[in-house]
DNA sequence: GTGAAAGCGCTAACAG
DNA sequence: CTGTTAGCGCTTTCAC
């Protein structure tokens, strides 16, 4: 064919089947007012040639403006979620050109009613595109069904729900996330008693990350190391002047126990604790590259972190609608970030890549 | 201003200039044949407006053909370097659309006069840009300063040479990494006996990664666990029988030796070996991602590996020299890939993400 | 020096 | 149903 130098445009497939480039853009879109026989022709000469459309004069072309709509759980500045928000804006900088708007609405993870009422407000905006991190079943299920029916396209991030059929999901593996804690802390410390700190309102645990993990990781422990003892240790999500009385209580009366996680991005509590106690010689796991994680790896209080790559998260799921919506690219349903552990080693090349 | 919707076009800067568009595009890209008036003033426009080029509209208009050359060592397929390719094959697909062909060329590192004769064929093909895995410093060197007087970009990719000035470089910090896998393999086991198992070609190592990693390895045993013994295996990279031997030798006459390590992607070679011999208990830790080595992992004859992200190196080294001569973006010249940790609990998370 | 105009590959509105 | 045409934002002639 004529693919003698360069690129084949729509131009040429319109010479080659003999109809104009307003009947071969109709059929490359699937576009109605076409018969039978001119979708024949360009059907015919789109087999024989290799077209790859050029997504940006496309997009230049149609000269749209997206709105891509975000429902996180609300957080304070330098948190887990901010990292996320920072990854979305990137990508939205990042893509500034093809006229994306990404706007961030909140609800409490321990009053699910607002939940409800933010994804209200947000269906007034008339998104193109969700981004969610979901809570339970039941409520998410309300807002995803409601998405569906207008024909919405929605990604989860951090956590999936497979039965409410986002258009993909972008998280880290929960279970085996815990395995892998699990794996690590053994190896650090073969020591027969592991302490678990959890951070909870009124007993609810807030994530369903945070809820797998462990799983996970008692799984892990029953199956490979069963004699295993297992302490908790439930934090209130408050004053930290409790916490240090709690974590006193804790620490006295388990004497043997070296080795400890907590599953979301708050062990910089635990770390601060043993560091202002001077206990050394006690291996702390816990989750997530914040800043006061890092300091407490780097005073040795917290000896793993696992990533979550949260920045990495929002950049892919903002990548993720827009090359489903506006490049129409295949996009990948199931993306799980890393299982990274970070130490006092390595952290310093644990990057926010995209 | 006028940005009351949408954005900022060279249009409206020549509107409010009172210059037509040629003007504004002259000034904005520093072409000669501008009045210093007409600078003037749409430098003054410039100052008070937000003005952020449409990138993809420029590619498009301007229409140019991009030669990238790449210059790395040979090798076979399923090998470290091949997977750098497909990062830079993924990426030439992925951007398509900017109209970029890429092209690699090989050397053998144990004969670097290959690195000369294919460098000088590379410049008969008249590159814009170009891609180096670098040798020693003075071979490379021969290459690199033609490369700078022409003014053609380069970037180094596995390993840099700061004094040779790339434009930029893309690498796993080695000595860094070294630390790390003394922290891990010393966290395994705590014995005082380590195998290092080299590949060489007549006592040359052929990769200045390999040679820093191990620096770096060693250096941390000797500040942390002085009392550490090293004992080293030179493995010809050739004939496996031969190899066999030379492990049995080994391994026979270092009985406390419980730990080993290897510095580049060939461990499948000691883990095969651990395998066929039923040894176990033994901690074996090596570089890389390949098929072999994650069998390996799975049979526990390799403990652990640590990934290169070769893909992610091919890609982004690729993408920078899109980001320079396309876009026309800052690019980070300091790239340092993650030094991460696989296990058999978290290697199926390990992604070759872009 | 400068502006007008054509065109990159594609979309969308509009005649017919 | 179909072809033509006018852009999208930018670059690049080419007259003046």
């Amino acid at each position: 064919m004529e693919e003698i130098q360069g690129r084949v445009r729509i131009k040429d497939i319109a010479e080659q089947a003999g109809v104009s480039v307003g009947t071969v853009d109709r059929v490359l879109h699937g576009r109605p007012n076409v018969s039978e026989k001119s979708r024949k022709k360009v059907e015919e000469v789109l087999k024989q040639i290799d077209y790859k459309p050029n997504m940006y004069a496309s997009a230049l072309a149609s000269n749209k403006r997206y709105r891509f709509l975000c429902l996180l759980p609300q957080h304070k500045p330098g948190e887990y979620w901010s990292e996320v928000e920072q990854g979305m804006m990137k990508a939205q900088s990042v893509y500034n050109d093809f006229n994306i708007k990404i706007e961030i609405f909140y609800y409490d993870p321990f009053d699910l009613t607002t939940f409800t009422s933010s994804s209200q407000e947000m269906m007034k905006n008339s998104p193109d595109g969700i981004i969610i991190n979901p809570c339970s079943k039941e409520v998410t299920s309300l807002f995803t069904e409601e998405l569906q029916e207008k024909e919405i396209p929605f990604i989860f991030i951090d956590s999936t729900i497979p039965e409410l059929h986002p258009l993909a999901f972008c998280a880290q593996h929960p279970t085996q996330s815990g395995y892998f804690a699990a794996r690590i802390l053994h190896m650090a410390d073969p020591t027969s008693e592991i302490g678990i700190f959890r951070q909870a309102v009124a007993g609810l645990i807030g994530s369903n990350q945070q809820r797998d993990r462990e799983a996970g990781f008692i799984r892990y422990l029953h199956k490979h190391y069963p004699k295993t003892i297992i302490h908790k240790l439930e934090l209130p999500n408050k004053k930290f002047g409790r916490q240090f009385d709690l974590m006193d209580d804790f620490f006295n009366s388990h004497p043997n126990m070296h080795v400890g996680i907590c599953f979301n991005s708050k062990v910089f509590g635990i770390g601060e604790y043993l560091e202002k106690r001077g206990i050394k010689q006690f291996h702390l796991l816990g989750y997530e590259h914040l800043d006061r994680n890092k300091e407490c790896l780097r005073n040795g209080s917290v000896e793993f972190l696992i990533a979550q790559h949260p920045w990495k998260q929002g950049f892919d799921c903002t990548k993720m609608l827009i090359d489903y919506l506006i490049l129409k690219k295949d996009i990948k349903r199931e993306n799980y970030v890393p299982i990274e552990l970070l130490t006092a080693e390595n952290i310093d090349f644990y990057s926010r890549t995209y």
